[in-house]
DNA sequence: ATTATAATTGCAACCAGGTGCAATAACAAT
DNA sequence: ATTGTTATTGCACCTGGTTGCAATTATAAT
């Protein structure tokens, strides 16, 4: 369901500060850092405040039309599409690659195991080096 | 190794203030967080400047002697002591449980198959909710 | 088209954490 | 004990992100 839709339905308001942040985040191809959106929106829109970008992505991110998650100190956003909840990102080259789900499976089921844990594992964001990196030492 | 020989064989001091931080550190049972650590230092000792214990922190991470993590955007500290490196810590009670380091062997090797990806998990922090607040319920 | 109402914005002030720099102090050498 | 070197401190200011509040504006009702 598109993300206006859904803003509309709870009596949300579509102004034209959370159309442009809207549109940034769709037509990205990958995660946004908020940087990124601040630079984006207020270059389209000057003047936009940066308490109202980051308002809007908290709540986008409330009605699950976008991932925040956390990178080195600083926040990534991206559109959520379903199907892939896990990222590895390389330190390295800052390349972002979606991860399988059942990766996380089995630590799943063995915290559970040994420990009764449930761990938070709907979106898991693991840095570390990817192929290209470790091999261009 | 004690943490006032490393520092001495770095050629860096041992300063009143670094004195009284490592003793905070060691004497605590469990993971502290910056805020605790802060009051706790400037209650012994006034005046001490918030720089000098981040800086402090900061330097003690990096000779190994504390471990540095993030949970809930608050960082948190405790004594680094071989053996247990990864923790999982509850989002309701708040209570920290060393965790074996095989459980996450097997992300580990999947991601280096599947990816060719070498992921960072020298020191992994995961929330989620223990047993007894899941029963609790 | 006007109006009422409540959601949203911009602002200014705030928070945790980090940084450049001049003043201070720990330690080694004398 | 004095001195010189240089690591460390406190300060003031900066950063990304958050919050309270008064002014604005999207939307529904008339």
């Amino acid at each position: 369901m598109s993300c206006s839709v859904v803003l509309k339905e709870k009596g949300l308001r579509l102004t034209p500060q959370r159309r442009l942040i809207l549109d940034i985040i769709h037509e990205a191809d990958a995660h946004l850092t908020a940087e990124e959106i601040i630079n984006s929106v207020q270059s389209k829109m000057p003047g936009v405040n940066k308490s109202t970008i980051y308002r809007t992505l908290e709540l986008l991110e409330e009605l699950n039309c976008v991932f925040k998650s956390e990178v080195d100190d600083k926040f990534i956003y991206h559109h959520a599409e379903e199907g892939h909840h896990h990222h590895i990102i390389c330190r390295k080259c800052g390349k972002s690659i979606d991860c399988a789900e059942h990766i996380f499976h089995s630590v799943e089921t063995s915290l559970n195991k040994e420990y009764g844990f449930h761990a938070d594992f709907k979106h898991v964001v693991t840095t570390g080096l990817c192929s290209d990196c470790l091999n261009k030492v």
